[in-house]
DNA sequence: AACAGGGGCAACCGCTTGCCG
DNA sequence: TCGGCAAGCGGTTGCCCCTGT
């Protein structure tokens, strides 16, 4: 089936000639294109408008960046990929000069399976079965670079799974991690202070007694932990603890207080969608959302040790109530069991939320600034 | 030298989203 | 509010080239 925007008129396809290429440019160059179903008629090619509009943005553009990737764009894609999924045009705002399509292909082609050859699952970075088995019978593998780090991460070869976000170049918000191991994790909710630190959790957090962390028996979670210097050194660490049967909006808001812990002037809402209402902890000005869906029904896997935080990229805009008069952007954070659910991120919200990144202030690049813990 | 197989990449397909009348 | 249209986006396809036999 063609395009309904070229049906009715004879299109070549395939590949582009430099003839083509020479004409799509100059006209580009010469009248953009504020129109691409207008384009070809015009650069008198016997195209398409969206063959055009492809041809420009993945090969034409003079801005693009062409050749191999190099080690570092590699490492950015896997750890951006790591939070978003296959979000390709995303991941590729972070890689100046690069399209979806070369970062999609990239992928494909090459980080893929070096991922799978490193004994991780590319969907989710989380180590595959066998070598998840291998890592829980003795330890380390030494045919596998995967290994286990005293604070719950693993590593393997550069990369850190399960996802970590530091910010060396600020030492703030510095980890959102996976649940670390069992004797860390009190240490972890004790370095909050009560008043500004707020532990962020849903009822089986409540109900296991905070700081008796459930980690690792009730199956996961995503433990998420912001240190904000600008916030005079609150620490925050945000638990989503997924399966639980449904509480009430209250209830995960009931550990909040007064602080918020992304930063100054923040507020906080969370929306529990099984119950379909929210609170609001709604300050002025910019407030970062947080949404936590559960996934309710979703039945508790076996302990598996280590449960990494998976993502995959959902982004999620909840229209209507105070958060939204407020212009506030929502961040869907859906945790997960070893890979049965999803924990969406969105790159993009963290930034402009200034969740991660601290409200500007002359720093670089979102990627300069989620320099990721590899 | 010829052929087969695999990898990489450009392009296409079709669904989703956003805008506008 | 709805429908049409254009653009955006991710998945998939198919061609070309390289390498091994």
């Amino acid at each position: 089936m063609g395009h309904h925007c070229c049906s009715k008129q004879k299109v070549k396809r395939g590949l582009w000639s430099p003839e083509e290429d020479e004409k799509l440019v100059k006209y580009i160059t010469a009248h953009g294109h504020s129109c691409w179903s207008a384009v070809p008629k015009h650069a008198g090619l016997q195209r398409c408008g969206k063959s055009c509009r492809l041809r420009w943005i993945n090969y034409l553009r003079p801005d693009l960046k062409r050749g191999t990737f190099s080690e570092q764009e590699e490492r950015t894609i896997i750890d951006v990929h790591r939070i978003l999924g296959n979000r390709w045009a995303q991941i590729a705002k972070h890689l100046p000069g690069r399209t979806d399509n070369e970062v999609k292909n990239f992928w494909n082609s090459c980080i893929k399976k070096k991922l799978i050859a490193q004994g991780l699952d590319p969907k989710t970075h989380n180590l595959l079965p066998a070598s998840r088995s291998l890592l829980h019978g003795n330890g380390a593998n030494p045919s596998n670079p995967a290994q286990f780090h005293s604070n719950g991460a693993i590593t393997n070869g550069g990369a850190t799974t399960p996802f970590t976000i530091s910010s060396p170049t600020k030492a703030a918000y510095d980890t959102v991690t996976a649940p670390p191991p069992p004797e860390m994790a009190p240490a972890m909710y004790d370095d909050v202070p009560n008043s500004a630190g707020v532990l962020m959790g849903l009822d089986q957090v409540a109900a296991a007694g905070i700081p008796g962390y459930p980690y690792p028996d009730n199956g996961g979670g995503v433990l998420m932990s912001f240190r904000d210097q600008n916030a005079a050194g609150l620490h925050t660490s945000m638990d989503f603890m997924n399966g639980s049967s449904s509480s009430s909006s209250m209830d995960h808001a009931a550990g909040m207080t007064n602080g918020n812990g992304f930063s100054q002037g923040m507020g906080v809402a969370f929306v529990d969608v099984t119950a379909g209402m929210w609170t609001t902890a709604v300050e002025s000005g910019m407030c970062a959302g947080i949404e936590v869906g559960q996934q309710q029904q979703q039945p508790l896997l076996p302990p598996q040790g280590l449960v990494q935080g998976e993502v995959v990229g959902r982004p999620t805009v909840v229209n209507g109530g105070a958060a939204h008069d407020k212009g506030m952007d929502m961040m869907d954070v859906s945790s997960v069991y070893g890979g049965a659910g999803a924990t969406a991120f969105d790159l993009e919200l963290m930034e402009s939320c200034g969740l991660f990144c601290g409200g500007g202030g002359g720093a670089g690049n979102a990627m300069e600034q989620l320099q990721w813990d590899c």
